[in-house]
Parts: C-alpha cells; sequence; structure tokens
RNA sequence: GGGCGAUUAGCUCAGUUGGUAGAGCGCUUCGUUUACACCGAAGAUGUCGGCGGUUCGAGCCCGUCAUCGCCCACCA
C-alpha cells in the first residue's frame, strides 16, 4: 500500500461517521427540495409524531422504511421531497400539563387558558425538539427548511378556511347529540379515541313495579346507577310474552317517576328476560329508543363524572360509588333480583383511561355521509388510494360505509380554537344552546359579519372548545405544502406519492386525509398507502408505554450505529405490513439482530477497505471501466450478480419489496463480493503493472462504487463514508444525490453473449498443449468470438482501443510462427537499446576504478546466456514475448486498458497450464473444442432463459457454469476436512468428468480451484487412469473430484464419506425415477419440468455409479 | 358475533404463477493465509400445526379443526 491511497481505520466507527454526515448533509442542503427541480415528482409527508415524549422503535421503523424510499427515488432522479413536522396531539399534550398541574395542585383554571397555552408550547418546544433532534439522528433525509407544526400559522389558516368553508356547505354543524365524554379530561372524544376492554364486571338484575301494582318487570344492567335516568321499559314488539305489558307504565323505584312499557324492535327477546330498561341520555342504543318514541332525556351526570341534581339522593357522588349505593338501596327496597358475574366490553378513553360515559352535549360535528360517498367513489371507481398490502383496502372500505358523524370539538385549550365567535350579547353575555354565532376565518372576519347580523353593539365570544387534532392533520397532505395559497410546491408535490404508516392509523388518519383531500382538493392526496406492520418485542407483545416493554431506539443506535439498527428493521420487513419481532436483551440492553447488522456494516467497511488498499490510490473514475476483452471468467461472473442485483433491487424497491431488497444485497456483498469474488482476485492484485491486476482493480471499483449506490438508501451513512473515500470528489459531491444504478446503461444483447470467446478459449489448451497448434484454432476462435460481438452496444470506445489492444497479440502470434527469424530482429533491436541503456549505467560504473572491467565481463557472458536461454525455447520465448508485451504497454500507456484474447485466455489458465508445469491438463480424448461451438455455449441457451429479460451483463449461463466451479471448490475444501488434511498444507487434485463441457468449464477456472482449494496440482481428465489407492472422493454434477492421500489412511472415513454421498444421490433416483415412472407426469407435467427430472436423474445416476464403483475399490 | 393475520430447523423468519424446502443467529469441527475474529472454511438440523380433499405432484390451492395475535361490532 502506497501512503497516497487513501485508507479506512480496520474497524468502522458509526458514532463519528453518522454524525459528520448527518450535520454536512443537512448544513448542505442535500436534501432540500426544488420544485423546479426535473423528474417525476415524488413527495412523501412524514406522519406527524406527538409531541408527547420521545420517538420509539415504530417511528424508527417508520422512518427506516420511508428514508428507503426517499433515498431511493431521489438517487432514480425523481424531483424527491420529504416533508418532516409534528402534531399538537391535543388532547394528549391536554392530559399531560394537567398531571403536571394536578402534582403542582392545581387545575387549568387555577392558572388561567394563556398561562395554560403557555405551558404547552413550551412543552412542544421542549418535546418537538428532542422528537426532532432524535429524528436526525435516525439520518432521516428530510427537507428541513420545510418543516411544519400543525398549530404554526399557515397549518392553522387552512384549519379555518377548512373549518368555514365546511360550515357554509353544511358539512359542519353544531348540535346536541350523544358523544364520547372521557371525565377524566372532561371532554368529548371521538369514536375512534374510544377503546373497547374486555372487563370483568356484573350483571345486575332489577325488579321493576308495574304502576298498576299487578305484577313486576324484571330488567338486567351493567350499570345500576343509569337507572336514575330511566324513561321507559322496552320490549320486542313481536314477544308474545309481554304484549299486554306494552302501554301499561312502571314506577321507577326510588325516583318514583312513571315511566311507560315501550315496544322497539331493537330488543332481542333472546336476551336475558327480554326486557331492557331504557335509559336515552347514557346509552346510545337508547338515545336511538328514546328518539324515535319522543321520552324525555335525563342527564344525570356532571362532566367530571359525578352524578347532577337528577341523580336524586346520591347527587354529588362519584359515578362507580352511586353504582353501589344504588345496588344497596335496590336491595333494601327488594328489587334486586341477583347479581351475576359478568364478563363484558366497556368502552374506554384512549387518553383518560377511564370508562368513557355516553353523554348528551353540544358539540360540533363533520356530517361524514357526503364525504365519504366521494372518497369511496375514488375507491371503487379508480382504486384510489392503493393499499399495500393489498388486505387492507377492504378495511378501510368498510370503515367508510359504516362512518358515523365525527365528533370535532374537544372541551381543551390545546389545539385549534374553533373558529365560530357567539353573539353573547344577544344571550345575557354568556354562552347557551341558543346563543347565535358567526363562523370565521378570523376575529375580524367574525366582527364584521357578526355586526352585520345584530347591530354594532353585538358582543363576540369566540367558542372555548378546540378541534379535534385529526382535524387538522387530516389538511396534513395539503396544508403542509402551501394549501389554501396555490404554491409552487403544492402543484408540484401534491398528491404525495405514497403514505407510510401503521394500520393502526388507517382510521384515525388515513381516512381522514382522504375525506378532507377529496372534498378540497378533488383528489386522493396520496396514491399509495403503504401499511407497515408493529414492531414487537422479544416476546412477541406490541411495544407500548402502558405495557412499559419499549425499546428506546437511541440506546441500540449508539450501542451499534443508526445504519445497523435501519437496517435490522427493514430487512424483518418480509413481504409488507407483518409485524416485526426485534431481539433483545433487557439486561444487557444487547441486540442479536442489530448486533448482525452492525457486523455485516463492518463486513462491507473492510471489503471497501480491501478494495481501497488495492487501488493504489485510483478512484473509480480514473481507472476507468474494464475492457470486455479483457475480463476475466471471474470478472464477467461478478459483473453479471452484480448487474443482475441492480434490476432485483430497482425491481423490489419499487414493488416495497423494501426487505428482499435489503436481503438480497446482504446476500450479494457478503456472499458474492466478499466471499468469492475478493479472494478470487487476490493472487492477480499481486501480479504489479499486469493487465490482469489492472482489470481486477476496475472490476472492483466499478462493482463497490455501484453497490454502494444500491445499499445508500438502506445503509446511507456508511456507504457514504466509503463512497467519499472511493471517488474522492473533488467538488461537492454526496452519493446520496448520486445517480441510482440502472439496467439502461446496460448494453441489450441480442443474440450471443460476450463470454462466449473467453469460455471457449479455454478448452483449445486442454485439445492442444502443443504451441504450435495453439495458434490458428486460437485465431479461429477469437474471429468467431469477435463475429458476435456486434450486438454489444454502447461501446464504440473499446472497438477504437480493440485494434491497439490487439498488437501484442498480435506481435505474439506473428513472432510463434515466423519465430526464427524474426525474433532475431526484434532481439536486435531490442538489444539496440537495451545497450544503450546499458552504456549509460556502465558508463556511470565505468568512472569507478575497476569495477568497469569486471561488470563488463559479467555482462557478456549474462547477455549470451540471455540470448541463449530466452530467444531458443518456445517457454521462454513466450515469456519474453510477455515481458515484451508488458513493456509495450508501459510505452503506451492507452493500450494498458485493452488486452489480447490470447492474454485473456491466458489468465483463464490456458497458458498457465503450460507455463506452470505443475499443473497437468491430460491430452484431450476428444476434440473438445466442437463441444463448445458458438450454439451451444451460449448460456442463454444452456439455461433457456429468454435473453430479453437480461441485458448482456446478466449471463445465467455464464453463472451456472461458475457454479460448477464454486461447488468443485466447495467440495475440495469439504474433502480436505474430511481427509484431516491441515489448510496450509498444499494438495494433489484430480478431477475428473466425461462431459468435455464441464472439463472446459473446470479448466476456465483452474486457477481459481487451485487458489481457493490450496490446490497444487490439479489434473483434469477424462478419465482416471490406473488404479487410485488411498484416495477420498466427492462428486459434484458429474465431476469426480479425486484427492490422493499421504501416509496411513483410514479406510473406514474414506468409506463412510462415499456412503453418505451415495445415498444422498440414491435418494435423488428414488425422487426422480418415482416422477418419471409414473405415465401421468410424463405426459401432463410441463416438458421443461420432465427434462428437468430426466437430468436430475442422468446425473444422479452418474455420480451414483462414481460411488458405487469407488466403493468397491475400497 | 363478524373479519384479518400467523403456525416451516433450537430461536427469528424467507419460500415468486403448485415441480419436491432456504437464510441469519445459535450449535459442532477446523483455522489467526497482510480486508475483516464484528472473521474464514467445512458440517449437522425439518411428519412445513392436525385431518380430509383437488392434482401426475401440495409448504403453496380448497374444506375443516386447533392454537396464538389483531381489528371491527349498539345485546342490556
Amino acid at each position: 500500500m502506497i501512503a497516497t491511497a487513501p485508507s479506512l481505520s480496520s474497524q468502522y466507527d458509526p458514532a463519528a461517521t453518522e454524525a459528520k454526515w448527518q450535520e454536512t448533509w443537512e448544513a448542505n442542503n442535500v436534501f432540500k427540495a426544488d420544485p423546479n427541480h426535473g423528474g417525476a415528482p415524488y413527495c412523501i409527508v412524514i406522519p406527524p409524531p406527538n409531541v408527547t415524549g420521545s420517538l420509539h422503535m415504530g417511528h424508527a421503523f417508520e422512518a427506516a422504511l420511508i428514508d428507503v424510499l426517499i433515498r431511493y427515488h431521489r438517487m432514480i432522479g425523481d424531483n424527491t421531497l420529504w416533508l418532516p413536522g409534528t402534531d399538537h396531539a391535543s388532547i394528549a399534550v391536554h392530559t399531560i400539563l394537567e398531571k403536571q398541574l394536578q402534582a403542582e395542585g392545581k387545575t387549568r383554571y387555577d392558572i388561567g387558558r394563556d398561562e395554560f397555552l403557555e405551558r404547552a408550547k413550551r412543552w412542544k418546544a421542549e418535546s418537538g425538539g428532542k422528537i426532532v433532534h432524535q429524528q436526525r439522528r435516525l439520518g432521516v433525509s428530510v427537507d428541513w427548511t420545510r418543516e411544519r407544526f400543525t398549530m404554526d400559522e399557515g397549518l392553522s389558516k387552512a384549519v379555518n378556511k377548512a373549518f368555514v368553508q365546511m360550515h357554509e356547505e353544511g358539512l359542519i354543524y353544531r348540535g346536541n347529540y350523544m358523544v364520547n365524554w372521557c371525565p377524566a379530561s372532561q371532554s368529548a372524544v371521538s369514536d375512534q379515541e374510544v377503546e373497547n376492554k374486555e372487563v370483568d364486571g356484573h350483571l345486575w338484575h332489577f325488579r321493576y313495579p308495574l304502576s298498576d301494582g299487578s305484577g313486576t318487570v324484571e330488567v338486567a344492567t351493567t350499570r345500576p346507577e343509569t337507572m336514575l335516568g330511566d324513561t321507559a321499559v322496552a320490549v320486542n314488539p313481536k314477544d308474545e310474552r309481554y304484549q299486554d305489558l306494552i302501554g301499561k307504565t312502571i314506577k321507577l323505584p326510588i325516583t318514583e317517576r312513571e315511566i311507560p312499557v315501550i315496544a322497539d324492535e331493537l330488543v332481542d327477546p333472546e336476551f336475558g328476560t327480554g326486557c331492557v330498561k331504557v335509559t336515552p341520555a347514557h346509552d346510545p342504543n337508547d338515545f336511538a329508543m328514546g328518539q324515535r318514541h319522543h321520552l324525555p332525556f335525563i342527564n344525570i351526570l356532571n362532566k367530571d363524572g359525578s352524578l347532577n341534581e337528577h341523580g336524586h339522593i346520591f347527587a354529588g357522588l362519584d359515578r362507580f360509588e352511586a353504582r353501589k349505593r344504588v345496588v344497596a338501596r335496590l336491595e333494601e327496597e327488594g328489587c334486586l333480583v341477583k347479581t351475576e358475574a359478568y364478563r363484558h366490553s366497556v368502552p374506554y378513553s384512549d387518553r383518560g383511561k377511564v370508562p368513557v360515559e355516553p353523554l348528551i352535549s353540544t358539540q360540533w360535528f363533520v356530517k361524514t355521509e357526503p364525504l365519504a360517498k366521494r372518497t369511496l367513489a375514488f375507491l371503487d371507481d379508480q382504486s384510489s388510494p392503493e393499499f399495500i398490502p393489498e388486505r387492507w383496502t377492504k378495511v378501510y372500505r368498510d370503515w367508510l360505509v359504516n362512518l358515523r358523524d365525527w365528533c370535532i370539538s374537544r372541551q381543551l385549550w390545546w389545539g385549534h380554537q374553533i373558529p365560530a365567535w357567539y353573539a353573547i350579547s344577544e344571550t345575557e353575555g354568556e354562552i347557551r344552546e341558543d346563543t347565535p354565532f358567526v363562523v370565521a376565518e378570523n376575529a375580524e372576519s367574525a366582527q364584521q359579519k357578526a355586526v352585520e347580523q345584530f347591530g354594532p353593539e353585538v358582543q363576540l365570544l369566540q367558542d372555548p372548545d378546540v378541534l379535534d387534532t385529526w382535524f387538522s392533520s387530516g389538511l396534513w397532505p395539503f396544508s403542509t405544502l402551501g394549501w389554501p395559497e396555490e404554491t409552487a410546491d403544492l402543484s408540484t408535490y401534491y398528491p404525495t406519492a405514497t403514505l407510510v404508516t401503521g394500520f393502526d392509523i388507517i382510521f384515525f388518519w388515513v381516512a381522514r386525509m382522504t375525506l378532507m383531500a377529496g372534498h378540497f382538493t378533488g383528489e386522493m392526496p396520496f396514491k399509495d398507502v403503504y401499511i407497515h406492520g408493529l414492531v414487537r418485542d422479544e416476546n412477541n407483545k406490541k411495544m407500548s408505554k402502558s405495557s412499559n416493554n419499549g425499546i428506546d431506539p437511541l440506546i441500540l443506535i449508539d450501542k451499534y450505529g443508526t445504519d445497523a439498527l435501519r437496517y435490522t428493521l427493514i430487512r424483518e420487513v418480509a413481504g409488507a405490513g407483518q409485524d416485526i419481532r426485534l431481539e433483545y436483551n433487557r439486561k444487557t440492553d444487547e441486540s442479536t439482530s442489530v448486533e448482525a447488522s452492525r457486523n455485516f456494516a463492518n463486513k462491507l467497511w473492510n471489503a471497501s477497505r480491501f478494495v481501497l488498499m488495492n487501488l493504489k490510490g485510483q478512484t473509480p473514475e480514473q481507472l476507468g471501466q474494464p475492457a470486455i476483452a479483457d475480463l476475466e471468467l471471474a470478472d464477467r461472473w461478478i459483473l453479471s450478480r452484480y448487474h443482475r442485483l441492480v434490476q432485483q433491487t430497482r425491481n423490489q424497491v419499487d414493488a416495497y419489496g423494501l426487505g428482499e431488497a435489503a436481503k438480497g444485497l446482504y446476500e450479494f456483498i457478503w456472499g458474492d463480493f466478499c466471499d468469492w469474488y475478493i479472494e478470487l482476485v487476490k493472487p492477480r492484485l499481486r501480479q504489479e503493472g499486469t493487465t490482469s491486476q489492472r482489470v481486477a482493480q476496475q472490476t472492483l471499483a466499478y462493482v463497490l462504487e455501484g453497490t454502494l449506490k444500491l445499499f445508500h438508501p438502506f445503509m446511507p451513512h456508511i456507504t457514504e463514508e466509503i463512497w467519499q473515500t472511493l471517488t474522492q470528489p473533488t467538488s461537492e459531491q454526496y452519493l446520496a444525490s448520486q445517480p441510482y444504478p440502472e439496467a439502461a446503461d446496460i448494453q441489450l444483447v441480442t443474440e450471443a453473449t460476450p463470454l462466449t470467446a473467453d469460455s471457449a478459449d479455454a478448452p483449445i489448451e486442454e485439445a492442444a498443449p502443443e504451441p504450435e497448434t495453439v495458434e490458428p484454432e486460437s485465431t479461429a476462435q477469437a474471429e468467431e468470438a469477435s463475429e458476435t460481438e456486434p450486438e454489444i452496444h454502447d461501446f464504440s470506445w473499446r472497438d477504437a482501443i480493440h485494434t491497439f489492444g490487439e498488437l501484442p497479440a498480435y506481435l505474439g502470434r506473428f513472432l510463434d510462427v515466423n519465430q526464427t527469424v524474426l525474433l532475431w530482429v526484434c532481439a536486435f533491436f531490442l538489444g539496440i537499446i537495451s545497450l544503450a541503456m546499458v552504456a549509460a549505467v556502465l558508463g556511470a560504473i565505468n568512472r569507478v576504478p575497476l569495477l568497469g572491467s569486471i561488470f563488463e565481463l559479467i555482462g557478456l557472458g549474462y547477455s549470451l546466456n540471455y540470448a541463449y536461454r530466452r530467444l531458443l525455447w518456445y517457454d521462454d520465448r513466450k515469456a519474453w514475448v510477455e515481458s515484451l508485451q508488458k513493456k509495450t504497454e508501459e510505452i503506451l500507456p492507452l493500450l494498458s486498458d485493452s488486452k489480447t484474447l490470447e492474454t485473456t485466455a491466458e489468465a483463464l489458465g490456458g497458458d498457465l497450464a503450460l507455463a506452470e508445469p505443475v499443473i497437468a491438463v491430460e491430452p484431450g480424448h476428444t476434440a473438445p473444442s466442437n463441444d463448445f461451438t458458438p450454439e451451444n455455449s451460449q448460456p442463454t441457451e444452456i439455461l433457456g432463459t429468454s435473453s430479453e429479460e437480461f441485458t448482456a451483463w446478466v449471463d445465467p449461463g455464464l453463472e451456472e457454469q461458475f457454479e460448477l466451479v464454486i461447488d468443485t471448490i466447495r467440495t475440495i475444501r469439504n474433502l480436505r476436512a474430511e481427509a484431516s488434511i491441515k489448510p496450509k498444507q498444499p494438495i494433489k487434485v484430480i478431477l475428473q468428468s466425461e462431459s468435455d463441457r464441464e472439463r472446459q468449464i473446470l479448466t476456465a477456472g483452474q486457477t481459481y480451484l487451485q487458489d481457493l482449494a490450496r490446490v497444487e496440482s490439479l489434473s483434469i481428465t477424462p478419465t482416471v487412469e490406473g488404479e487410485v489407492k488411498q484416495t477420498i472422493i466427492g462428486v459434484v454434477g458429474t465431476v469426480q473430484v479425486l484427492l490422493p492421500l499421504s501416509g496411513v489412511v483410514n479406510v473406514d472415513i474414506l468409506k463412510a464419506k462415499l456412503n453418505k454421498d451415495l445415498s444422498k444421490a440414491e435418494a435423488e433416483i428414488r425422487s426422480c425415477s418415482g416422477r418419471l415412472n409414473n405415465a401421468n407426469f410424463v405426459e401432463q407435467a410441463p416438458p421443461a419440468v420432465v427434462q428437468g427430472a430426466r437430468d436430475t436423474l442422468a446425473e444422479a445416476e452418474k455420480q451414483a455409479e462414481i460411488l458405487r464403483n469407488r466403493l468397491e475399490r475400497l
């Protein structure tokens, strides 16, 4: 490694790196969106987290998902905006503040509205700041310049505008209806903020006496205190038992009120006695009955849940205390029939965590039906929005269909105050149910309107209540972009692309947005809705505050890094919308799965270090792309794998298969790139100054840079750090804004694949080890190969350089043919050059007394020896030609980019077989080159894959061939392990196959076999001559791998190995022949499947034959 | 009461349109060869929840049951 080469430390340090890039990206506005940026708009608005504390793992998960999508779309050239923001979370913050006040022994009324709002703002600043800090640490690529808060001036304006417009259109009304009342927060809450919980309660059965004394009616209830508000008893009109009761009256115990017995369909005759007490003011069903039968509505509750004056003797008592007292009293009066244990569901307030009370009060409502109708039309007619996974569509649809009017007023202070002003001067200075009001976007406008209606003396008071948080959240996708103003952002980024959120929020938020957007913008606010699952804890429990099982993302980020945590969460996502589980040890704050991701990051780091060390400070740009003709087998293989990965990753991310994409990248980086390619090129990287080395460097650089780009959305920080070191950009550039690798860069192939030439070269050597026969066939092959190459487009530079590149090879072949004469001529010229150089050196040396003469003598002797050795023997001559080539390349650097087919063949092992005698390739018995005619060597045909699906780079046939090399390496390694041969000990291996094709592939990959399986001496042969004893044997394909053993050999080990392989092969034979003997299978299964079975069977039978044969010999 | 999801190796999970099961972690053995011990090499592991059906062939399709989880619902 030279000093100028950029270097990385041996262990990746996430903390420093992540902080650095987060700051740099933000400081340089890398994620700032520009409406004028080209490309298709791609916008995601962040689901606003509540400003109620801190981010949890669910937020980290969601942010990771969105950030992958956003970074990906930014890199593919879309006009991308991720808009961040926070939600004021009216009721949640209100609850927190009230608790704080409670601790101080105060109520909100003690400090007043203004002070309360001050506190809320302080809390928001504190908590919101914390959240934003946490989001930054997640490395989200949001545009902070566009950060929004639901109570910002602009968004508040949008809220008022929407409210006023809807009111004018009759879509918002004020009325006295039954709502869910939360006694804890003393406010109405929407249906969605109510959570039904199964609780063990009681069912009390009471006897109500008929007024005429003719008997009693038995009713049952779970809430006895409500009997104080009973205004009827109902039976089913068809219930024959009670026909005579209908129309009679009952004397309600305790209150002594007379109430009627009515008939209503709602009553289920099967349940209980078939008689129901009716409390219209405190039960939704009863409310409906009360309306139908014009019953009185008696409200017995105060806002805090205590009983009011209608509670009779129980007035002032808490509802639960009153319940006990009512039961006791009824028991005293002999009205209690029985008390049974009863498990039933009780509505609880989401925030207040107490049972809600159905209560009639004056509230503001949104009339949902017209909105839902429109939204449903989008869904049914245009499938908009589209849900991923699709199954949520039904959930969403059902909800829209069954939607009831939405209560939007909250008796709270923190939030958007309802833009309605009451003319209190008309009702003695107070707001009453009948106080007239005006609705306006602001106070001035309200004043104006009121004056028109009530005269100049009118006194106005704004409605003290605030709006449901979800009202403003419903406007979020367009209000954040500037609505109602016609901003550039709005026209560019709206409708947004994808909404990413959890299923628990479909009703709260997703549906509210589609309702509002359909109405105000006439379109759906997003094209897709990606619904993700929940993050569960190590015990598969949903993480929640109440269970106190949340895991702080920052703990894991501090320990393993943001990239590791993000990657863990993403790769856990299978399909879409599945819940994910996070391994976590609460005692040590460790997570094995995040640790695995951290290790992966470190692996990428070290692979990159390796590449950087071997590029000697050259950037991928300086190195340039390798010339196709120079690519060696391993290069073509990794490039094929890489380009396959490009397509696969893009396809998966486009289809929201983020987990699959993440896993695919893992497998490529760790498996293909690190385990195989890097190991394969190590020897080449030591061959200083060779084309082979350079091509390896070029390929390493090219694939690494591309992989970093592909991987960047998943692990943004580490990839940016490596990319910067790798590419050394002189100007301000970021990986985050580099173009994503794409298939369009790749030339399409129409017929043949270029590697044919490379592959075809190798067997020639096997077939014809004699140098003289190499030349004509090699030329022929080269020509054949070049004929297939015009199918490759876009590589004109290559053609230009090709002629130059061929020069040395040409020279080599030319020399071979006219060896005697020409070599001497060349030697002569070279000799002159050498002599001139030597003369200069000698001149210098000559100045030293005596030394000159001695050197002259040595020099003469050496020169003669040189000429004798180098020029008279073929092998040496060949080596000399090679050195000549090197010199040519040094002199003409232009040519270093190119290489000849002949040298490619060398690198593939063909010539090495000659240069290194240890490799004894046995002379071919057949003419294998016939086996590798362009037709049958076309990989696409071998696999039967349509070439149209792939680009020239993606070569399934080549990959398949390379698999054989890899599998053979594995088999040799396995044999070494079985035979307990030390990893360092070089061995002799014989590969025997009757298949010409297999031998050719193995021959092409023989240097790989030698390097990676530490084979000292490798023979590839169609037959094994003589009896091979003391040999451990394995099979791969129909290749027999023989590893001769030295010393004493345990025959049992050999037998065990053979038997194991044999039983595997036999199982395969049974399975395949079983199928093939079934006439139905052969006739009905697709031909490809049948043929596949036949091939498998043939291979297995061959394997079994080999193994049995070996077993016999033992 | 409706609806949805899950059930595959010891653990966490993949498994495309049905073609005869995979990964990571863990485990066993070996190994510190100058990218990486946050590492490498090799290896073992399955009645694919049960039963029945369709099919030449089912982890995958159909039916049914079981277990776990979730959502929705106005039965007092």
